[in-house]
DNA sequence: CTTTGTGAACAGTTTCACAGCC
DNA sequence: GGCTGTGAAACTGTTCACAAAG
C-alpha cells in the first residue's frame, strides 16, 4: 500500500491496491484445488491435510499452503483444512458464487464441444448465447439452445448483461468478432482462435492455442531424442 | 555445467547439459513468434525489427530479443532479423522440421474439432490413429480418417511409431488411455481431460483445461467489479 | 542513426525449514 | 506427534539501459 501513497483516490491501481491482491500463478491453481476439493466431498472426504490435497492437485504440499495462505487462515494445525469450508472460500475467490452469463462466438466442432462442456455449467458459466456468421449453421440446435446469426451480437450481450465471451471463431474474424464483443461491453474473452487479439486496457484476454501446446510437446520429445542420441553415442565410446 | 561435474555420463540430467538449454518461458513463446513469422513471410516481408515482430506476437521487444538471442545471433544489428532465416531456426528448435506421427484418443466434438484443426498438419503434426471406446462412433470418417476402436491404441502407436498423444476423452476413462499410451511408448500426452494425470518419469504431460481458463476470467471479471463498486463508493463519498 | 545482443537490476515464484498451534 | 502458516533463501523470468555493430 505504501507505494500507492501518492496516487489518487480514482487511481485503478490504487483502488486494486484495496482489495487484498492474489499472486497471478496462485490464481491460475486454484480452479485445480477447488475441482479436487469436490471430488474429495462427493467421496465424503471431511477434512484433508495439504500432502493429500496436494498430491491430488498435483502440486508440492509447500505450494499448496502458501497458496492456501493467500485466502486467510482456514486450515487447522495437527489436523488439516475442511474440505466444504475450503471449497466455498476458494469458490468465492474466485467469484463462482455468482453466475456468469457467457456467449459463444463461432459454432464450429470447437465451439460446439464448449457449448456441452459439462464444466462451464458446473462452474456457474451459463451459455445464454451461441452465435455463427455462417448462415447454415444459424438455426441449429446446438446443447440445447438455437445458433443465432452474428448480427444479433450486441442484442444478445445487452439483453443478458454479459461479460464473458468465448471466440471460437476461424482465425480471419477473432479480431472483428472480439472489437464487437468489446464495444458491446464485454471486458474478458477467452481465445481459441489462432492470432494475437488487440483490445483495450481494462479488457482481459486469455488465449487458448491448440498447435502451440504440441508445439512445446514436439520440443521435449526432440530433446528427449537428443539425450538418447547423446547415451549411445557415450556408451559407444566407452565399449 | 559445473553443478554436472560429479555426476556419472549415463545421467540425464548431465547429458540434457550437453543440448543447450532454452527456459521454459522462451520455449512456450517461440510458436508464437513462428506463428508471426509466418504471416509476415506470406506478405513478403523480408526483413523484420524486433519492435515490429514484437508487436505482432503481443510481447515487448526487450523480451523478444532476450528469447531470440537463445537461439544463436541471427539478427543484424540497425537492420532487424530475416524473416525466412529466423523462422527456419525456430522450427528446427522446436523440432518442427520433422514429420510428428500423433493419435487423437477420444473423438467426440472435441476429439474432432481436433482432428480437423490444420494447425496441427500445418506444423507437422500427423494424425495417424483416431480411436475411441464408443462402438457407435467406431467406423465414423472424422476428418478424412475412420475412427478405429480403443482396443487397436498398441497396435497404431507401434505401427507409426508414435511419440505423441492426445486425451480428448471424459474424464472418467483419462487416467486409463494415459496409462495404455505410456506402456505403449508415448512419451508426450497432450490432455484435454480435466483431471491430473499421473505418469512415470520421462513422460511429458501438457494440460488443455477450458473450464479452468474461464474460471482465471471470473476472477478478474469479480475483481474488476470490486473496483468499480469502490470507485463508486469513493465517488458517492465526495459528493 | 538504427537496431541488436546482453549484463545487471528488478520482479515474481518456488522451495526450504521451522516456529506456532492443535 | 502432526500439520499449518510463513519468513528467508533460491530460483526463474522480465525489464532496463547501453555498448557494439552495421
Amino acid at each position: 500500500m505504501t507505494q500507492d501513497r501518492n496516487r489518487g483516490v480514482d487511481d485503478p491501481a490504487r483502488l486494486r491496491g484495496i482489495v487484498r491482491d492474489i499472486p497471478q500463478a496462485t490464481v491460475a491453481r486454484l480452479p485445480v484445488y477447488l475441482r479436487a476439493l469436490h471430488e474429495l466431498a462427493e467421496r465424503r472426504v471431511g477434512t484433508v491435510a495439504s500432502q493429500v490435497l496436494a498430491r491430488a492437485a498435483g502440486v508440492s504440499p509447500a505450494k499448496l499452503r502458501k497458496d492456501l495462505s493467500c485466502l486467510g487462515s482456514y486450515g487447522t494445525r495437527g489436523v488439516g483444512y475442511d474440505v466444504a469450508t475450503l471449497a466455498e472460500q476458494i469458490a468465492r475467490q474466485l467469484g463462482l458464487t455468482q453466475d456468469w452469463p457467457v456467449v459463444i462466438v463461432g459454432v464450429g466442432k470447437l465451439g460446439q464441444a464448449l457449448a456441452n462442456y459439462a464444466g462451464f455449467a458446473d462452474r456457474g458459466f451459463r451459455v445464454v448465447g451461441l452465435l455463427d456468421a455462417d448462415p447454415a449453421r444459424v438455426g441449429q440446435i446446438v446443447a440445447g439452445s438455437v445458433v443465432r446469426p452474428a448480427t444479433e451480437l450486441e442484442r444478445v450481450v445487452a439483453e443478458h448483461g454479459v461479460c464473458i465471451g468465448v471466440l471460437a471463431t476461424p482465425a480471419g474474424s477473432a479480431q472483428r468478432m472480439c472489437d464487437r464483443l468489446v464495444a458491446a461491453g464485454v471486458s474478458s474473452i477467452l481465445n481459441f482462435a489462432p492470432v494475437v487479439l488487440s483490445v483495450p486496457d481494462g479488457v482481459d484476454v486469455r488465449k487458448v492455442d491448440l498447435s502451440l501446446e504440441l508445439q512445446i510437446l514436439a520440443f521435449h520429445e526432440q530433446r528427449k531424442d537428443a539425450v538418447r542420441r547423446a547415451a549411445g553415442v557415450l556408451g559407444a565410446m566407452r565399449a
